[in-house]
DNA sequence: ATACGACTTAAACCGCGGTTTAAGTCAACA
DNA sequence: TGTTGACTTAAACCGCGGTTTAAGTCGTAT
């Protein structure tokens, strides 16, 4: 089975070594092994997993909740429905964000629209700033 | 011209008092009036000014952008172009945010998809967590 | 032999976005 | 008169998510 340094983990999830370091600390890569040099071993599996990790936090979700996810898999079939429980209230908190985000473009787009007509016809009255 | 006191613009905007008075340290709500008595009276600008300083944060805005934005406002017209070219990009990182969440929910949906999966027929192998 | 590059550790440090605390002022009400 | 309640300040504190630093250990190439 290949194993992959924490250089080439680096390399290849595009996560600082240091972040790696730090996300073994945090219980996010349990079972992680070592050489007789003591350097970490990746395996596929790892990194199967830090993919994970990665679309969580790129969707917000804390290192803790994280966290209790990967024990959870760890802890085998009998914590699947928590899992399932988990993703599903995930998800929602996501689209809830995107949808505030997405509400709060409209406001952004207003701007723009206000700014483009400001700069084409110049120097108007209608001052609301401030 | 109606002012609100730190309590009702807070009610109002349903943001902390004690935020709004960090916002203010941060230069976010500048010429804030007071009463005689040192207490801070909020304009319906500055009330405006808060919902956009809202939006913005909605959108993942750093307050120290956010300031700058605030600056420009404050210093007229010749700023118009800087604000729309900041407003510009700000949309573009934000629907680049919204689009790396949204490819991320996939993951969190093939989660949903393979645990209620096997939540219904219970116990079969393939296992690849860890 | 030695120097370099890739790794190790623990601990300190960082920026961000607030929140909390402690002590004080003021107006109104009982 | 005195005690609430709404406000004020500066400064300390907080959780989060890392990053940086300093000192050390290897294996390999010169």
């Amino acid at each position: 089975m290949k194993y992959y340094s924490i250089g080439e983990a680096s390399a290849r999830l595009n996560v600082p070594e240091s972040t790696l370091r730090y996300y073994e600390k945090k219980g996010l890569l349990p079972h992680l092994a070592r050489d007789e040099a003591g350097r970490r071993l990746f395996s596929e599996d790892h990194l199967t997993l830090l993919g994970i990790v990665i679309y969580l936090k790129n969707t917000h979700m804390p290192i803790s909740v994280i966290k209790q996810y990967v024990d959870w898999v760890g802890e085998g079939d009998r914590t699947i429905e928590q899992r399932l429980d988990m993703m599903k209230k995930h998800k929602q908190a996501v689209l809830a964000e995107i949808a505030l985000m997405t509400e709060s473009l409209k406001g952004i787009d207003k701007k723009i629209a206000r700014y483009t007509n400001r700069t084409q016809h110049r120097a108007q009255q209608g001052n609301e700033e401030c």
